[in-house]
DNA sequence: TCCTACGATGGACGGAGTCCAAGTCAAGAA
DNA sequence: TTCTTGACTTGGACTCCGTCCATCGTAGGA
């Protein structure tokens, strides 16, 4: 019913795809196939892909699966902490299946990808007391912009 | 024509004014009502605006203004490094007139004030060579999250 | 003052995301 | 196994943000 290629990865994936369905049943989830596929279409992920692009690739799968779902179960998911939300260009949001694991992103200007990168040092640190206004700073979220290798190489 | 109001602040204002109406003949702007409305309408703000309230606050000195036209006077004024295009949520774009005093953002999780800081150090450094997979890194865009004073003391 | 190319207009359009009423079904109870 | 029920899904309408385009208007140089 579902076409999941099988090859000498398959083994890990489906186990770490356990966990995040386990996970997700025991802050009950009712698991719905629609659920799965969109959990399922993230989690074997390694770049950012918008909310039409799991549209797209989870009606591969469930043919009739609606776009009110899939922007449903990836709030979900977010809210849960399981996925990231990414907005890098004020276009369509991005889903980060990576959000167990701190990173920053890098973004080509001319093609939008997207990368995960991991700064060195104490990104907080570098704001002075004095510019803190008072705040209660809890986090940073750090955006690198250039031209990723083809870009550059296209504009000269 | 243009109902613009005096005071004892205006002078200064208008000084200030001239110097980016100025800027903006210097480099070949036809200098039309509507843009200078629309220069006129940021300049006077230290809030970070959407394109929304920019025509609203256009429109009430010059009612026929159109969407288009504040959409492309934002959009030149962008190009010509006068004024920021910031997206801090994924929804409409804010535009910070402050461009010419590089900075960063500080945001309250909690009434989403957006304020203007300055983190010390080379930012774009903190990115190792290794993470930046041959991309030319040009710039960096950092957003700093936390809760004001007022929303922390509400938290408890 | 006249010309003309640049800019403004406004309405149609498109993409991204949300909302809602009606239908469906997962999973616990019996 | 078969209810039962309320959480979930559907799809279409809708909103919001922004862009496009044909047409009209006008700033500013000749």
């Amino acid at each position: 019913m579902y076409p999941i290629k099988s090859g000498p990865d398959e083994r890990e994936e489906v186990d770490a795809m356990s966990d995040l369905l386990e996970r997700l049943r025991a802050r009950g989830w009712r698991m719905t196939s629609q659920r799965r596929v969109v959990a399922e279409v993230l989690d074997g992920q390694h770049v950012h892909v918008t909310a039409d692009e799991v549209l797209a690739a989870a009606a591969l799968r469930l043919p009739e699966i609606s776009r009110a779902t899939v922007y449903n179960t990836l709030g979900e998911l977010v809210s849960l902490g399981e996925v990231l939300e990414v907005s890098t260009d004020g276009r369509a949001k991005r889903y980060d299946p990576n959000a167990r694991n701190p990173h920053q992103h890098l973004v080509c200007g001319g093609c939008g990808t997207v990368r995960d990168v991991h700064p060195v040092g104490d990104l907080v640190a570098g704001l002075p007391e004095a510019e803190r206004y008072g705040f209660a700073v809890t986090g940073v979220e750090v955006t690198y912009r250039g031209l990723c290798p083809e870009c550059a190489a296209a504009a000269g």
